[in-house]
RNA sequence: GGUCCGGUGGCAGAGUGGUGAUGCAGCGGACUGCAAAUCCGCGAAUGUGGGUUCGAUUCCCGCCCGGACCUCCA
């Protein structure tokens, strides 16, 4: 069995996985915010953990993967308020654009996906704790978390106490005896979503969310906890403090795993920068898989730049993995390949993986069928290569009876040695997008990039 | 400014203290009526200056450049 060995966060420098629990691991990876349709810096994490998860079901038994969405947030109340619809109107919308655009990258639904307002319960009874224990007081209707209460804040980000507090560039409000002590839990007046509380009425910061739903569905302490590097400080430094905080003697999360950001144009792709392509517009100018390909050509920890040249690239290079699936529509499940276990067991070196996937293309091309099963095999451990050859080359379209009645022709024509007319109709398919391809068993066609 | 990450062929992108994967593109050839696909072959890279070492792309230090974070962010 392979061991699996991470980039752990926590300590900067790839750890050997041990979970809690070998009969059952559980993870944890922060989900959206709802409130506009993602962008393909959204999907990174989603591709990233979704391999993670696939990879550790190959390695244990069982695996709990969790993965919220966050359906409260001033963003959500804002967008709300501006379309003139209930905030759940809007959440239940783009949750379920969320998954349909999911699906198309071929990632699996995580086991759980807690919502935030349905653990709201949850949320109040950590905040509790917090207050009991000294680490959380309330003020003016808010609750906030004091970071001096907690001497080991700063960890996870690498910053000091002193220096977080010299670089808080916010207003520091009034209510804070510390400029660093993050809401735990807000006033809402009437026109906005709250909740009763011991606080009264209210609703949650944005960090509280992530502590309870781990806590309920994880419990104290669990294996790895996901997200993207730009979450680690505050959000991921907040929920770690809470977390500890209110359970002490419990671990949290043991491994941090954070994927990097995606560029445009080199600069990372957000919703707040505005230079961002919603998953929608590339699924519009790519297949799925091809997105897909492309977020995994990239080492996780990486940053890779964007662009329809890559997108093109990830294409072709699928292409010529379906072409080795092509000759063996009798391919059956076998074991991932060794090489490409041992690539995504080193911290999920999904290029180095590829890299050997391509030898076992070059094997099944020359006729080798094991071959072709391993690399079936390969693409089902990255979630690639779902498709049936012929989907893929011919793809969506109702003109398949009319190409072929061309095809037809043509070969009449070039029969008759009539190449000219051959040659015609093959360009007129050409203008079309098709190209077509003589091979041994007659003629076959595809639809090009 | 502080903290952190990174700089590898035309482009993308791994590994490695001892003659630098893989993919895309390009070039030559085979195959083909011609193409396409496939196959064979070719050219092409470790930002910069030091240090450690028999030997550094790899380890260490300085510099330059790029990116992330520094309380909205995947």
């Amino acid at each position: 069995m392979h061991s699996l060995v991470l980039h752990n966060s926590l300590t900067r420098r790839k750890e050997r996985f041990e979970p809690i629990d070998p009969q059952h691991v559980r993870m944890y990876v922060c989900g959206p915010t709802v409130y506009d349709l993602v962008h393909i810096g959204n999907a990174r994490p989603v591709v990233v953990f979704d391999v993670l998860a696939r990879l550790l079901r190959r390695l244990y038994p069982r695996v709990t993967y969790v993965r919220n969405i966050t359906d409260i947030d001033d963003k959500i109340n804002a967008r709300a308020a501006e379309l003139g619809v209930p905030i759940a109107t809007l959440t239940g919308r783009t949750t379920e654009d969320f998954h349909a655009d999911l699906a198309a990258l071929g990632a699996l639904p995580p086991d759980v996906e807690p919502r935030a307002t349905g653990h709201i319960t949850e949320m109040i009874a950590v905040i509790e704790r917090l207050i009991a224990s000294g680490h959380a007081y309330a003020a003016e209707g808010h609750v906030l978390f004091s970071v001096p209460s907690y001497p080991a804040y700063g960890r996870l980000s690498g910053r000091s106490p002193d220096e977080l507090l010299a670089g808080a560039r916010i207003d520091v409000a009034p209510y804070k005896n510390n400029p660093g002590d993050f809401v735990l839990w807000k006033p809402s007046p009437p026109e906005l979503p709250g909740w009763d509380s011991p606080w009264g009425r209210g609703r949650p910061g944005w960090h509280i969310e992530c502590s309870a739903m781990a806590w309920k569905h994880l419990g104290e302490s669990f294996d790895i906890h996901g997200g993207g590097t730009d979450l680690i400080f505050p959000h991921h430094e907040n929920e770690v403090a809470q977390s500890l905080c209110a359970f002490p003697g419990a671990s949290f999360a043991r491994y941090w795993v954070h994927n990097g950001m995606l560029l445009v144009d080199g600069e990372k792709m957000s919703k707040s920068l505005g230079n961002f392509i919603t998953l929608r517009e590339a699924l519009a100018r790519a297949p799925g898989e091809a997105i897909r390909l492309l977020l995994l050509r990239t080492h996780y920890r990486a940053t890779p730049d964007f662009s329809d040249a890559a997108l093109t690239e990830a294409k072709r290079e699928l292409d010529r993995f379906y072409r080795a699936l092509e000759a063996f529509p009798d391919i059956h499940a076998v074991d991932p390949p060794t090489q490409v276990m041992a690539a995504l067991c080193d911290d999920l070196n999904t290029p180095l993986a590829l890299s050997a996937m391509h030898g076992l293309a070059d094997a099944a091309l020359a006729g080798d069928f094991e071959a072709a099963c391993g690399l079936r095999a390969a693409g089902d451990m990255l979630g690639l290569l779902q498709a049936a050859p012929e989907a893929w080359f011919r793809g969506a379209g109702d003109d398949a009876a009319e190409i072929e009645a061309a095809i037809a022709e043509r070969l009449a024509a070039r029969k008759a040695r009539d190449f000219a007319r051959a040659d015609a109709i093959r360009a007129e398919l050409a203008a079309r997008g098709v190209v077509l391809e003589d091979g041994p068993r007659g003629t076959t066609w595809r639809r090009a990039t």
